[in-house]
DNA sequence: TCGAGACCATACGGTATGGTATGTCTACTT
DNA sequence: AAGTAGACATACCATACCGTATGGTCTCGA
């Protein structure tokens, strides 16, 4: 069973989470785990492979809650998709995928190059998403980018500050966008 | 000559914003700085130390240039204050404070609560600046602290997404918001 | 039942880092 | 001139982390 390679990964972002990157040390994982260095280097090829595995996994689950964003709102209203797609971007999701580990692989791609070329293709998918959605209500691209930034940027500062914005905070911040918003898509 | 003490904290907060908190190792300071970890526990009470002397002079020096942001456009155009303000938190200026040293103190943060102490207050003192510029053109407070806000987060977000946002972008994010702004100041 | 392979524990070695102990050099004091 | 304290270098030790080597156990198919 290659549960426990699961497991591995699972109890890696967990930590990763709690302590970020710095806190991430094999020795620890396997402790939690109740398991020992065997294992993990049956499992990975060493601390660079279980780092590729991590960011691999991360990134997937990522996407994956992209995707269900948009699937779930498709053919909605454009302040209904902005809503979930912000809400997105400030990582408001259960489970594994936290607010928390957000920051701390945000923060650990700032020291790394491998997991900031991954941070990067995630926020371009997202930013590229609200900027889809935002398509039809301006003339041009370039408007259509500038307008998306402002609820992208204001979901990921929403996590980085310190301490984060509260969610409420965050849904009032994204009230007083709303006028900005027009109310019917623009001819062509 | 206590020189060499600040050429310490100079020094570190310049490996810090090069390679993260990760990078900043006692022994590289020393090479780089061309002395020896007798210097080091000489002025310093050991790691722990010294990176509260390193907080310490971040903290200080964010804090001054917020103070010279607020008078330098004392009295001036709402927009001016904002525009200054807002450029501010996205920690544009040159020489030491640089954005990747923002950065790189915002990641250490998520790991460190003695350092996410001191960034919280530095981003409190941020936010409450820039809601006090935008209070007199709201009723009530509550609606001036989500208003502040947006630029606030913006600009925290765009120095925090992998990679940073272009200056000119950000720029035009900021213009977006514009119309959000009273043009006079509300009746009491 | 027996051998092969998957899975994992334990032990050991190497490296990096922080801390300490001690010696030296210089400048100032008396 | 001799004594003293500050500033720094060097050598050494402890610890934490990663990687590997070795061997044990469990399962499955022949």
């Amino acid at each position: 069973m290659k549960d426990t390679e699961a497991r591995w990964i699972s109890e890696g972002l967990a930590l990763l989470a709690e302590e970020g990157a710095q806190g991430l040390r094999i020795d620890r994982v396997a402790a939690r785990l109740g398991l020992s260095k065997g294992s993990f280097h049956h499992h990975f090829a060493g601390a660079p492979g279980y780092k590729s595995a991590l960011l691999e996994h991360f990134e997937r689950i990522s996407v994956e809650s992209l995707e269900g964003a948009i699937a779930r709102t498709d053919g909605q209203n454009l302040r209904v998709r902005l809503a979930e797609l912000s809400r997105l971007v400030s990582a408001d999701d259960a489970g594994i995928y936290s607010p928390r580990l957000d920051v701390a692989v945000r923060a650990w791609a700032s020291s790394d190059t491998e997991v900031a070329a991954m941070q990067a293709r995630i926020d371009d998918a997202r930013l590229a998403a609200l900027q889809a959605a935002w398509r039809p209500f301006v003339a041009t691209d370039g408007e259509a980018h500038a307008a998306a930034l402002l609820p992208f940027l204001i979901g990921v500062g929403a996590t980085a500050v310190v301490p984060p914005v509260a969610p409420d905070d965050l849904r009032a911040a994204y009230e007083l966008l709303l006028p900005l918003v027009p109310e019917e898509p623009a001819a062509t």
